[in-house]
DNA sequence: CAGTGGTCTAGACCACTCT
DNA sequence: GAGTGGTCTAGACCACTGG
């Protein structure tokens, strides 16, 4: 079908019916659209979970329905906050199976969750680590407790999409497209998993100089 | 529904088939897997369109049917090749609307086209542009011509979905998640949008000092 | 209880591609 | 022509939430 799709069309109008509503205003239910739009329900959720996975709309339960997101909800999030693993953030869980070590802690924002990072360390490298962790920022743990040195760090950042798991703990549907950063060097691998509505990657870089280096 | 919906059911099954076929291997029909699995198409479709935007899958049109993805395509893509425009790409397509000049390339590996990048400049600023553009890696091409400088970047990333047009451009379904890597300097207002599932971005720092900054 | 979003079905038509 | 994926419909049931 090489014609504009039905959902599509839809979308623009929903795209044009959201214009300028301010955050949280309540948005029309789904039944009530299609009615409108002389469309089916599903057409019309099909439309609207784009503009869901946009971050435009927020989907509650039962009577709550859809409203509209409010805006300037996203934050710059420095990449070294990231590493360095300044953000706020919950307890840390911290499980071993086999030799891999595995913490685990929320990123939070407010009173939302943000993010997610998983770091994997050597279990016998670090012995006793549940019972020490202090749930301060883990590299100057690692650093301070276990005189390690990190070595180089490889980097690398794409997107992602939910497991039902991850969903729960991000507090999203299952299959939302996420910012996913991982890095690796000598002693942890650790993967952060970001919603891309709440927070983007701040990445700073002085005079178009080689700061960063080509791999 | 807090039981676990068929369709992501049928999603564990789909990646248990998916096993270790190697790439290109045909996959089968939509309407035999609804079938064999006593669901419906919708069902099954819902769970292959989350397999398609994983990039395990990729469906053809026609006949062409649906095949398993090809593994180890990512390519590692580095922030500096972006930002200096050293990637292979196409010709690029100038348009001037008011006092803004866009600048518009598909970056392609192999035959694929894997990213676009849009840059915005200030039209008055370049006088006969679109005549003197040769195609040649931008940032320089503007150094060396107009003996610009370009000032402290900022940076930043995140995730978006395709538009109808980028999804033409990047031979992907519209709505399809991508990497989206912005800056911002002095001089131009540029926006890649990546293929997550051909492309990863790469960023390499040194033993874990600050290289980069907090923002 | 009424209304919401989440899921699921069975069927339909279309554009496209291979044989 | 046969079979594929892409879209769309009309209807159904469920879990959940608010008044």
């Amino acid at each position: 079908m090489s014609a504009i799709p039905r959902y599509y069309q839809a979308k623009a109008r929903l795209l044009d019916l959201l214009g300028d509503l301010p955050g949280n205003t309540p948005f029309p239910p789904e039944r009530e659209l299609a009615d409108a739009f002389g469309m089916s329900r599903t057409t019309i959720r099909k439309a609207m979970n784009e503009l869901v996975l946009e971050g435009r709309l927020i989907r509650g339960t039962g009577r709550q329905g859809t409203i509209v997101a409010p805006r300037d909800q996203v934050h710059r999030l420095s990449l070294d906050a990231l590493v360095q693993d300044l953000a706020t953030r919950e307890q840390a869980a911290v499980r071993t199976t086999g030799d891999v070590l595995t913490v685990e802690s929320v990123l939070v924002r407010g009173d939302e969750p943000v993010g997610v990072r998983s770091t994997s360390l050597c279990a016998s490298r670090f012995p006793g680590f549940a019972e020490r962790y202090d749930n301060t920022p883990l590299r100057r743990f690692l650093a301070n407790t276990y005189r390690v040195r990190f070595g180089d760090l490889h980097l690398w950042c794409t997107t992602a999409l939910t497991t039902p798991r991850l969903a729960r703990l991000l507090d999203v549907r299952p299959a939302t497209p996420v910012l996913s950063v991982s890095w690796l060097d000598l002693v942890e691998r650790s993967r952060v998993v970001l919603r891309a509505d709440r927070v983007h990657l701040a990445l700073h870089r002085l005079q178009g100089s080689a700061q960063f280096h080509a791999s």
